[in-house]
RNA sequence: CGGGGAGUAGCGCAGCCUGGUAGCGCACAGCGUUCGGGACGCUGGGGCCGUGGGUUCAAAUCCCACCUCCCCGACCA
């Protein structure tokens, strides 16, 4: 066998099959595996750190907006869940329910929860009495199951992490006010904490959550040229609060149904990660969410528990005290070779190589992980530079993500370019749609595509010519894209 | 849920056609030499051959059912 052969190749390249290559990333950087259950996955402690970062740094910001954590039940009355009648259409095909307690038949079945508008609209209908009571500004961390029948860890499972806010307000005007807060709140986390640039947009009522006044979205788009909706903000409208009764006296004294939203982010996230900043070495983190910003790997020679070592944990020392998630690789059992490219697989924004050279030397050679390049920086100099570095890896990752979805957004004017784009190219494509339901579906039995969303970056700009599946007046700009 | 492919050691696979009690590479353990891009040598451990049933003196191998995974569609975050 010779050197080439015997040097594993890590994974299949993204260009050969895309969707080998991001399993092969989820199960090698050991993010996720699976189990008996179908679309059923453990979330290992490396996903699952990723999953506490973006808790972490969602949750500030719901809070900041002052939202307060809450928990209602995981199982929903059947009769609940029946209360909205679009709701329950929409969700009944992927509803797990439990008939059985204990022994015991149940009187009436129970549903693990898709979603919880039923059980918390049941709770607000005894909270809320008057205007005093408004707004109600709730959210929970919860697990929730849709019977899905393709699944694929984090992009759709069975069970699945999210986090569900549910708001309760005065007026139509502060519900909507709240849909497009969230909205915009979920589209700065995006681009400020996973480097992901997003679209926001409205959803078409083809593709509105199920008992929803009106979906707001935003949307991204994967290195495939795939879109991946990334959170959801719904304007709920008073479907609900009629449904469950949930009236307050208002300042005049007239009784009213309050105006609900609700809003979501789920584990999905992470494989979003994954498929917008990963390549053929593995999974690239932006520093921001990533559980290890960097990796001091240490080269040994002759004596080096004497001399590198302690240089290592003196390293290492400090760049904890200043703040950093750093850890340290002194493992002998493993060649330099084989954890640089095991930190690669696992994204760890920052490798710092320090061995015999180095220590002479006083410096330390520092990797990035998004480019590959290297450099070398004096010890003295390294708490200083791993910051500066760590926001030149952010910023790159999500200029890197910027200019790919701007090279692969493209306009189409007629049927057949839309048509050519989305077989040749995919990505996004922005064309003028009127509206109508037929052509929606017509689009997407002919191309696989849907409408992600209606840009609001298009409101009140003028629609350039006619639909285009049909010709008729275009009623608005659509961002058309095949989805996950 | 429809069409296709697959399940044999942790991973990747061979063996199956033509039944006779399981093998290779990597990984893992021990020892030694190594270590700046997945090191090497020697020794060793590990398998209800996805699950259940059937055929047979005998099943990884043949037959049936089910489960799970992957791909392509319909449904969805």
């Amino acid at each position: 066998m010779n050197k080439d052969e015997r040097l594993v190749r890590q994974i299949t390249p993204k260009s050969e099959d895309f969707s080998r290559w991001y399993v092969e990333i989820v199960q090698k950087a050991e993010m996720a595996d699976y189990t008996p259950m179908k679309g059923m996955m453990v979330i290992r402690p490396y996903g699952y750190a990723i999953w506490e970062a973006i808790q972490r740094l969602l949750d500030r910001r719901i809070k900041e907006t002052g939202h307060v954590n809450a928990y209602f039940p995981l199982f929903i009355p059947e009769s609940f869940l029946k209360k909205e009648a679009e709701h329950v259409e929409g969700f009944s095909p992927e509803v797990a329910w439990v008939t059985i307690g204990g022994q015991e038949e149940l009187e009436e079945k129970l549903a693990v929860r898709p979603t919880s508008e039923a059980i918390i609209g049941y709770m607000y209908a005894k909270w809320i009495k008057s205007w005093r009571d408004l707004p109600v500004l709730y959210n929970q961390w919860a697990n929730i199951v849709r019977w899905e029948k393709v699944t694929r860890p984090f992009l759709r499972t069975t069970e699945f992490l999210w986090q569900e806010g549910h708001t309760c307000h005065e007026t139509a005007e502060e519900g909507e006010a709240e849909t497009l807060k969230i909205l915009a709140l979920y589209k700065e986390f995006c681009e400020t904490e996973l480097a992901i640039p997003v679209i926001a947009g409205r959803k078409t009522l083809r593709e509105k959550f199920a008992g929803a006044e009106m979906t707001y979205a935003i949307e991204a788009l994967m290195s495939d040229g795939k879109a991946l909706q990334m959170g959801t903000s719904h304007n709920l409208g008073q479907h609900f609060s009629k449904a469950f009764d949930i009236k307050f006296e208002d300042r005049s004294q007239t009784l009213q149904y309050v105006w609900q939203t609700s809003w979501g982010m789920t584990t999905r996230t992470i494989g979003a990660l994954i498929m917008a900043h990963g390549d053929d070495s593995g999974l690239r983190l932006p520093p921001r969410i990533a559980p290890v910003q960097a990796v001091i790997i240490t080269i040994p020679a002759a004596n080096w528990r004497e001399t590198v070592l302690p240089v290592a944990q003196k390293v290492q020392a400090a760049l904890r005290a200043a703040g950093f998630r750093v850890d340290l690789d002194a493992r002998e059992e493993y060649t330099p070779g084989w954890k640089y490219a095991e930190y690669e697989m696992r994204g760890v924004p920052v490798r710092i190589e320090i061995g015999p050279r180095d220590v002479k030397s006083g410096q330390a050679v520092l990797v990035r992980r998004d480019l590959k390049t290297k450099e070398i920086v004096t010890l003295e100099a390294l708490p200083a530079r791993l910051p500066a570095l760590l926001d030149e890896i952010q910023a790159t990752l999500l200029r890197q993500a910027e200019e790919f979805v701007a090279a692969n957004t493209r306009a189409a004017s007629t049927y057949d370019e839309l048509k050519d784009i989305l077989e040749t190219k995919r990505g996004f494509v922005q064309a003028p749609w009127c509206g109508a339901e037929a052509c929606e579906d017509k689009i997407k039995a002919e191309t696989m595509a849907t409408i992600r969303v209606l840009p609001l970056s298009q409101d009140g700009v003028p629609v350039s010519g006619g639909c285009v599946c049909c010709g008729a007046p275009g009623k608005a700009t659509a961002l058309f894209a095949r989805a996950y």
